[in-house]
RNA sequence: GGCCCCGUCGUCUAGUGGACCAGGACGCAGCCCUCUCAAGGCUGAGAUCGCGGGUUCGAAUCCCGCCGGGGCUACCA
């Protein structure tokens, strides 16, 4: 896996990443972590800092790496010299004016733009500021991509490539092959986007004499609803977000999987472990999937009541700075079965350090609630105790739970909140009184 | 423009010539359960399989054409 740190991790990347990690682990392989940072220009420390956080978060350990391609310069001047000395490429002292005139050009005539390779024959004399360009052959080259079959090119078609800019470093389509060469990868598995790089990436290995990879898949468009690309302006898709609005890793790595592959069967809940038994990448889908949200907060909602109690209110703690620990073990409980994301607790439960308005009882919910004021006053302040007393009051008066619970929640949380004994238990037994008394006075 | 990729319910998808007048899941609607909110159970609406030809006894599945969307065509990745 080789991500560019140029912009936070998105759930692109992340679902890249994820295929990359399930399928070295299904094959028993080795993940490798390399940052590919050759454009100076648009790579940041930060953005480094948050595929590591990312990667962490998700769980996707790598066995090798981090590298980096900005520590391995020498290695890139080193093959490009050797291309060029064996003919393979040639230097293009052509000016960024020169060759948008040709492209223009091209374009007024409606002919396919192609580099002239002027400076192939006659350079332009006493420049010296020049990039590398690859010599394309003429041939028909094809691969045997995992997930769309047979994909071919000819390669006469496509004009000769910039492998090294003026300022002496490589681009990706330079470094990143020759990387993966060099690194042993055996599979290379990226986004759609890179398929049309294939063909001069395959050339440039074929020049330099190493293997070309054994595999190549090409993964389809993770898209917004509206089918367009993902935008970190208009949609929630950087990792950070989804953390810091109540998803677990374990839902978002579960729904990612499935956004785009599918096992086979009708099953859809899996831990990784269970991922990386069942990946395959011949299952994975050739069209682009629209990022749905509804169904990621359906998967995250399963994956909170499948977390062991404590376990919640562990993670529910930064979301609720307002509760101490034991508050908040007492509330997991109630709460689990009613989250779809970490934040919905604090809907539930603002009524612990928020006292709701007055609210408005009809005379006989005020009656009722005078009497619940009454019975409770003398009752244990546990779940069980309190809701004890009050099917006992119910019975003596023939009251349902929803004549007696209502006027109780109304003056005690105000709007929505936990079964109605948890609801009183999880604050303090004076100020549950209080609260009711006051709104009978 | 050239080359390449893609096209099944709103969404994610099953489907590789007959078991498909197309199955599952999310979402949506209704019902049940119910102290609010959820969770859970049941039922339902929702796809002329992008369009048009062809092959075949038979096509979502094979072939051809078209349309639509996307990528590459950068001294970005």
């Amino acid at each position: 896996m080789a991500p560019s740190p140029t912009g936070p991790l998105h759930v692109g990347n992340a679902r890249t990443a994820l295929y990359n990690f399930l399928f070295a682990r299904r094959q028993g392989g080795v993940f490798i972590l390399r940052i590919d940072d050759t454009d100076l220009e648009r790579s940041t420390a930060e953005d480094e800092a948050y595929i590591f956080d990312g990667f962490q978060w998700l769980g996707l350990g790598w066995d090798e790496g981090p590298f980096r391609q900005s520590e391995r310069l020498d290695i890139y001047k080193e093959h490009a010299a050797r291309l060029l000395a064996e003919g393979h490429a040639y230097r293009c002292y052509c000016t960024p004016e020169e060759l948008a005139e040709e492209r223009r050009l091209a374009e007024a005539e409606k002919r396919p733009y192609r580099y002239s390779r002027r400076c192939l024959s006659n350079p332009p004399p006493g420049r010296d500021s020049f990039t590398v360009r690859l010599q394309m052959p003429e041939t028909r080259l094809s691969i045997e991509d995992l997930i769309r079959g047979t994909v071919s090119w000819d390669t006469a078609l496509i004009g000769d490539p910039v492998i090294v800019k003026s300022d002496g470093w490589p681009v990706y389509n330079f470094a990143s092959p020759l990387d993966d060469a060099l690194m042993k990868v055996t599979h290379v598995i990226r986004a759609e986007e890179h398929l049309s790089n294939t063909p001069v990436q395959i050339v440039l290995l074929d020049f330099l004499g190493y293997a070309r990879p054994e595999g190549y898949a090409h993964l389809p468009w993770v898209l917004a609803p509206d089918r367009t690309k993902l935008s970190k302006r208009r949609h929630r898709v950087l990792l950070t977000q989804f953390r810091d609005a109540g998803y677990l890793p374990e839902a978002v790595v579960n729904y990612l999987a499935l956004l785009g592959w599918n096992p086979g069967t009708e099953e859809e809940i899996f831990t990784l472990e269970e991922l990386v038994a069942r990946f395959d990448l011949a299952r994975v889908q050739k069209a682009g999937a629209i990022f749905d949200q509804d169904k990621l907060d359906w998967i995250n909602g399963i994956w909170i009541r499948r977390l062991p109690v404590e376990e919640l209110a562990r993670r529910l703690a930064p979301f609720l700075v307002e509760l101490d620990e034991a508050t908040l073990k007492r509330a997991a409980p109630a709460l689990q079965e009613r989250l779809r994301t970490l934040v919905d607790a604090r809907e539930l439960l603002t009524y612990l350090w928020e006292r709701p308005g007055p609210p408005e009882l009809d005379p006989e919910s005020a009656e009722r609630l005078r009497s619940a004021a009454a019975a409770l006053r003398d009752t244990d302040w546990t779940p069980g105790a309190i809701e004890a007393a009050l099917e006992r009051l119910r019975e003596e008066h023939g009251w349902t739970r929803n004549q007696l619970f209502k006027p109780i929640r109304s003056a005690v949380a105000g709007g929505n909140s936990p079964p109605i004994h948890d609801t009183l238990a999880l604050l303090n037994k004076q100020e549950a009184l209080d609260r009711m008394l006051r709104a009978v006075a």
